[in-house]
DNA sequence: ATCTAGCACTTAGGGTATTTGAGTGCTAAA
DNA sequence: TTTAGCACTCAAATACCCTAAGTGCTAGAT
């Protein structure tokens, strides 16, 4: 695509998200100070609309972008808009108050939905990377097994087993010192095989009881760890757009429906590039007309994610700088702890 | 009031409710086969905007509930509508499926959303009452220590601290100990007079580590369990209402404002009787045009809140029954654990 | 060959006038 | 005390016109 036509595209897309109206050839010469006629700029923008970078809601209306168009706008950022001095200072501000995991998460959320004034969604650091940094068995009851890991990260699991015969203090004592000298310092990852022959040296009595808590221990491990994630700012969905019921709701659906944002953040390739997803490149319908833009952060030694949901209309250099740089600084955070 | 124009009130209310439009006289005749004609409505109704009961938003109109009207009518609310056995189902089989508090919760509150089609918010059971079933420190490096407290209803809460000075393996052992022995199986509420003396029998250089961590295990005890809220179904919200950003968007806002909510949820006396707050009744100006109905539920032995939030526009007789079957479910789940 | 000025054409949205109908309050009779 | 009847009110719907923004195209200018 030729400079100029380029230089439309982003007169149109820049200043569509600005007034959310339809952009005409004399407000673009304008607003964007370009060297040509509106009658030029017409004719650029006929051909921009025949190769669906643009469209016209009606006959007598100016344009506004499509998919494709945000596409092409997003792909030719080659750098990224740096925050200002205010912003990463906040960032840090808030960030640095914080006092454990859960805190850090919704604090960070916050301030994401704050700064992109879209809504946002993080996802928990995941353990399969992390270290078991310690383990333990409670008994709530005699029948009644609460098992609590935590990771080098600061983050913590737990759950309750039932078990189908009880164990005696003694026995679970030495079950607990047992798993702890096997996987303390071990990858989360790596659980499941140094515990498999772990039912076979038991007292047959206990074996049920004992492969009951591994398993729990090895789903702990293995799977709750990226299950949970934390939204904010839902209320920013409804300010963003007037008639909002129609366009967007359907979009805070599908973020209460955890399962899905966790779905689409994974399939967001897990470098720490920042990925933005357009309107229909999404594959669930209700976010045909929404965008996502997200990234990666570090927390110590594992990968998650983090970012942003919103209408396509949004300002992408905005918001995918808030997006990189809150990772960044949460890496940081998390990284120290 | 007498007995007829209480009919009428009701008529209006419940009419409102469903249409969501003003409710003129001939329209109530019909639909709740009163014995008297159009004309004698409208002298009662003439009498109930009189008082104060119902308005009209302009003279050719019909008439809407006041908050004064609303709160009538739920006074008269002798009994609470039961639950339907489809809903009753529902409930148990939603949470019977949940494994650990977290996941109660989530599903409490989702469930909750979904049959009083409201907005609702759950406050995770308060620790005051409960009794420690487990403390343990853990070094994370050598001078921040990770505690982990565990409650008797299986709720869990941790903290890191940053001590001023490293403390050896052998010595945060020896206070893990001492620690577990005195508090466990104690109140919450005594954790802090209980280790009110810890440091003065300590090793005088280690004094000061020791006093920070005695210092957050009390905090973990006292504060922060009342302190945390799940909100969901905000997308309900905007269901309720076609030009919702003006009416609740400062409702969600709100709610965001979990403290605010805590607030609100604490003001509610503590008995387990449902509250509802109608409109004006709530102190906080964003809510001037929300009810919020809510209960107490208990876990074990402490008890928390529960409820839902949505426009003074709500069936309060069928929000009631949701709720408090809600809340009664809760208690027994939690209980059970 | 490209740009631009001019012009006829299209159309959503804003304004105004008119109509409609649901609902009221009041009066007088049952 | 209730009800039927009736004149009155006013929001909302409808119809209509007009404006203004924007377009595409053509013919001339660069």
């Amino acid at each position: 695509m030729d400079e100029r036509k380029f230089a439309v595209l982003r007169a149109i897309i820049e200043d569509y998200v600005a007034t959310q109206e339809p952009i005409g050839s004399k407000s673009i010469v304008e607003r964007h100070r370009l060297k040509v006629s509106p009658a030029t700029v017409r004719n650029e923008m006929a051909v921009l609309e025949d190769e669906g970078y643009i469209v016209q809601p009606h006959t007598s209306a100016g344009r506004i972008p499509t998919d494709k168009g945000y596409r092409t706008f997003v792909d030719r950022l080659n750098e990224v808009r740096a925050l200002s001095t205010a912003e990463s200072k906040a960032i840090t501000q808030v960030l640095q108050g914080a006092v454990d995991l859960d805190d850090v998460m919704q604090k960070t959320v916050k301030l994401l939905a704050q700064l992109t004034g879209q809504v946002s969604v993080i996802q928990y650091p995941i353990l399969s990377n992390s270290v078991v940094k310690h383990i333990d068995l409670i008994a709530v009851t005699d029948s009644r097994i609460m098992i609590v890991l935590v990771a080098n990260s600061g983050r913590l699991e737990q759950a309750t087993v039932e078990l189908p015969k009880p164990l005696s203090l003694e026995e679970l004592d030495s079950l607990r010192l047992k798993l702890k000298s096997t996987i303390t310092d071990k990858k989360f990852s790596d659980v499941s095989i140094l515990t498999s022959n772990f039912s076979k040296t038991a007292n047959p009595a206990e074996v049920k009881s004992i492969e009951v808590i591994v398993e729990k221990v090895n789903n702990l491990a293995m799977e709750s760890g990226d299950q949970k994630v934390m939204v904010g700012g839902a209320g920013n969905l409804a300010r963003l757009d007037p008639d909002f019921s129609k366009n967007l709701l359907p979009v805070l659906d599908e973020i209460e429906e955890n399962v899905v944002v966790l779905k689409l953040l994974g399939e967001m390739s897990s470098s720490d590039d920042i990925f933005v997803r357009i309107g229909h490149e999404n594959k669930a319908s209700n976010l045909h007309s929404a965008s996502i833009v997200a990234t990666g952060y570090s927390s110590g030694d594992s990968l998650s994610k983090l970012g942003i949901v919103g209408p396509t209309r949004m300002d992408y250099p905005g918001t995918m700088a808030a997006v990189g740089a809150v990772a960044r600084y949460l890496g940081r955070i998390l990284g120290n702890q």
